[in-house]
DNA sequence: CTTTACATTCCAGTTAGTGGAGACTTTATA
DNA sequence: TATAAAGTCTCCACTAACTGGAATGTAAAG
């Protein structure tokens, strides 16, 4: 199939998937005739498999990993768990930082009177 | 003081601080011998404002707006307050994302034995 | 006078695509 | 069959907010 049919199928969008063959993560055989991408079935499943591991916030190299590991029948599922623990640190991380930030500017917020007088303790704060 | 200078007492590295020359954000004077960018106290706490705009996760256009307002000694808090509620909602769109990211990632997790064999629920979800 | 430290500009790379131009192929319509 | 429209191709530029490095120039110290 046209790159289109395989973009729709992997609800992705067709700059996503040539970008993705670009990257050489999902490499589609080419017709010699017109020089167009060729998807088969298989490589829509990578499709998939990759949009669905970027929803999950995997980055670009990672999903390369759980690609090679998915295409691995003989993988171990330790490897696969390693990535997946890493990934859930390194978003609890980024929730700490950012239920501490919200927690400081709805103190802020808090303070201010958004009126129309100059005063404004959001900006003494940031100017500290 | 030269840029270094300026970089210490803001907490950010020379490499920043000449960027938010470039982008017209903190503009020094210049020595007119040598070329080298002259900041000021004023400067300094220009500086020191944008990194703590930063770090409260503010973009760079959010941080001039931001400025010009702690620049504009009649200034109406409302403006502020308008964008930092805005900030806050962005910031608990996020949240809400990382949340419930981090909520299926350790189902999935919970789920994956973890050893030397293949199956791989963690894998099986990402084909589906 | 030379070494060292600090400064300058400019170019490239980072992440993960997106947008657009210009050219070519395929498909549909008249 | 001619033409128009749709689909595809490659290549370049842009996004955010810097960071790293090269080549070059200036200032301060010994």
């Amino acid at each position: 199939m046209n790159i289109s049919q395989a973009a729709k199928l992997s609800r992705l969008s067709v700059k996503t998937v040539r970008y993705y063959a670009d990257i050489k993560m999902v490499e589609p055989a080419r017709n010699i005739r017109s020089g167009y991408r060729s998807y088969t079935n298989d490589d829509v499943a990578k499709l998939n498999f990759i949009g669905k591991a970027r929803r999950f916030n995997f980055s670009i190299e990672e999903c390369r990993e759980l690609l090679s590991l998915y295409q691995n029948k003989n993988r171990s599922s330790k490897e696969v768990k390693r990535l997946t623990l890493a990934k859930i640190a390194s978003i609890d991380e980024k929730l700490k930082e950012f239920h501490s930030l919200r927690n400081e500017l709805s103190h802020l917020v808090n303070c201010c009177n958004g009126d129309d007088r100059p005063s404004c303790p959001i900006l003494d704060e940031l100017s500290k």
